[in-house]
DNA sequence: CTATTAAGTCAATTGTCTTGACTTATTTTT
DNA sequence: AAAAATAAGTCAAGACAATTGACTTAATAG
């Protein structure tokens, strides 16, 4: 057959997959727990004591596990816990914000250890790579000093930036960040840094962090709604970041719907009412001013009759979001996160209970419906380093899976 | 560490789940190709040729494949091209509605052998559960009849009916068909049939027929809204239906939205508006009428001004639908299909175009933004029965993983 | 003190994919 | 017409990773 004409399936798999794989499904049980014994680990991951024994010889030479002193637990020889070595792996993650950009150096087991910020020029990446790339390079610094061998561990860089992605940018709509949805990001931070580069938006950087060291981790079915300058939701589907076709899933902002009390028809985007931006533009505040954290915060302490009819209607469509998002993915708690002020968000979180009905009202419940997540302006940037680890470390139906060596296609 | 306190993580594989998941490899390369030689299928599948050999020579042997006459594709050995043999496997699927019962044979490529059909009397399980089994016992002679051995090749039975399923139903709600949802079903159906069960909401069923022998054959990120007697969605995600934490995603029918031109903050559900038990409810029409098709296919072919306002109202709400699951899903396409006249079908699509702006406005698109799938009362039967097949032959993650032995959890 | 229980190791085995050389069949070039 | 090139497919040996079952070690229970 002509090779054009074939329809690539899933590929197939080896030994090297199943390998691969058995590492990370045992790294990711000792994420999940803490720390295990050879024996743990051959109950949790239905392989046998010998494997177990065999992977984990080789994790302590790579220098990503190390043993604990033994324990006695009853009767029987005892145990020897093993749990990750923080300074297995090290990556690096950068966010790029609208006026704002910032790095984060964290370790395999999600600890911060080195962060970085600097004001973005309206200039686009025209100016802003350069303000980036000596950014990165400092966090980089900053975490060898810390961690001296640590470039040797570097997995990856992480970026995470607003979307949509790959979308007929409106050149003027500020929301959109259109300079830099067109401007190559990935191959430049590639070549600037030496580094494999991943890309996700700002509501699934947050997702990645909140699964890798908060609300979620451990958590398979998870939806994190992004409340920051726009609105977003990580999709956590079966245990991992589900990004859709084009990466732009979960772009919850832009959904167009009725405003409340909307006598015609017309449709506008969710953000526009719920959103950071939204507050800015009510209470004529510089989304570009570096204390606009502490302004917010301010009005939250001692909110006039404006700040309350926003939250009002804010939460009035976060409680339809939530209760929408509910219902589609079936999830078994939605958490709440964002870069927003702390009082912003109980204030928020006060004027969203009690959460509308829904088919996530189960007796059989073990998790809450709506949790609070990060509420954090560095949550962005945690998530975005936490994604080289995951990407490296977490079990993935992918990684199985043989990488294809031709060209085409 | 104490077996109760051990989070259980993903668990490992083997050379078992490796073969395992080149088998089904392989056949979902037959399945989306047509046909494929071995070198072909090495291709597809980036695996060796020596190992596709191996493998195709033990899916002959098992009767799953069949090679065809070689053809000669230029310079070169001509080519022995193989394709999925239809009676390598059946599966029969079970459609439980409201008011009536159908079932469905169908073999490897999804083509219908045989067909059965009943009426649901009102009394639940209690008496259906009778019906049922017998219809089922009918459908399995109907098929041996023309397969004689297809009971040896009998991989399960797909039962699909109405969700959501385990949430407190109401059971005055006749939408939720309480007495059924707190019924045994499956262990009902395994005991009585002696088959492997698995149970779909009805929109998962419609997207799984769509995914096996529909409009999104192929397509690894699609979205089938379903429209029936409620409205609900399929989601296809990298490949697979995605269930959620309790087999209840995509019930979209329940989402909670403000109706249009609303003066009130009253929401209601979507499938108040949207659906055939709406349109049932404003026309006056008995939902168990079995001429209802008829009915409706009348009323559609010469629409009052009652039917014209309803579909105006109904496709506001869909065109809505579509935009927020794009923005939500970031699909490749999204498929209308349900069990709705066809007439009617019309009718809705025409009204829902132009689709509201999305995200899915991409130039690089190569499907269309929405497409019409089945709308045929058995597109649900046939996804039902599609269901064992997906099951047993498709490649899935968990069928790599090593299942667990152990008791409890 | 002995039996029991559990963790963990040893050495041989098994199953599956890979490798590289080879055969076969066809078209293209000389 | 012969030789070269190309592609499909096979053969046999090899590599690799998990499995198996017996074994060792170290604790507690009775």
């Amino acid at each position: 057959m002509n090779d054009m004409r074939l329809i690539r399936a899933k590929s197939g798999t080896n030994q090297e997959g199943t390998s691969a794989h058995n590492r990370r499904v045992m790294i990711d049980a000792l994420r999940l727990n803490g720390q295990l014994s050879r024996a743990d680990l051959a109950r949790a991951t239905a392989l046998t004591k010998q494997t177990v024994s065999n992977i984990i010889e080789d994790l302590e030479r790579d220098g990503l596990v190390e043993s604990l002193e033994a324990v006695r637990n009853g009767r029987g020889q005892p145990s020897t816990p093993y749990r990750l070595v923080p300074e297995g792996a090290f990556a690096i993650g950068l966010q790029i914000d609208r006026h704002v950009t910032r790095t984060i150096a964290v370790d395999l087991v999600g600890r911060v250890l080195a962060r970085g910020e600097a004001n973005l020029p309206a200039g686009g990446p025209a100016t802003g790579v350069r303000t980036i790339l000596e950014l990165i390079e400092k966090t980089r610094r900053d975490l060898t000093a810390l961690a001296p061998h640590s470039e040797d561990r570097l997995v990856g860089l992480g970026a995470a930036m607003p979307g949509p992605f790959g979308v007929e940018a409106d050149a003027d709509d500020p929301w959109m960040m259109a300079a830099w949805q067109n401007f190559p990001l990935l191959e430049t931070l590639a070549a600037g840094t030496g580094l494999d580069v991943g890309l996700q938006n700002d509501a699934a950087a947050a997702a990645t962090a909140e699964r890798m060291v908060g609300a979620a981790h451990g958590v398979d079915h998870a939806i994190c709604i992004y409340f920051g300058y726009g609105l977003g939701a990580g999709l956590i589907l079966n245990g991992e970041l589900y990004r859709g076709a084009n990466g732009n899933a979960g772009e919850i902002g832009m959904i167009l719907s009725l405003p409340r009390g909307a006598s015609s028809d017309e449709r506008m985007p969710l953000e526009h009412r719920a959103s950071i931006a939204s507050l800015c533009k009510l209470l004529d505040l510089d989304p570009a001013d570096p204390d606009l954290y502490a302004r917010i915060d301010a009005a939250a302490a001692n909110p006039d009759q404006g700040l309350v009819r926003w939250i009002d209607a804010a939460a009035f469509e976060m409680r339809a979001a939530v209760q929408a998002l509910e219902t589609i993915f079936d999830p078994q708690t939605v958490i709440l996160c964002g870069g927003l002020p702390s009082g912003l968000a109980r204030l928020l979180i006060q004027a969203m209970v009690p959460l509308l009905p829904s088919i996530a009202d189960r007796r059989d419940r073990t998790l809450p419906r709506l949790q609070v997540g990060f509420t954090d302006p560095w949550a962005v940037a945690i998530g975005a380093a936490a994604e080289p680890i995951s990407r490296t470390f977490d079990p993935r139906f992918s990684a199985i899976l043989k990488t294809r060596v031709s060209a085409a296609v």
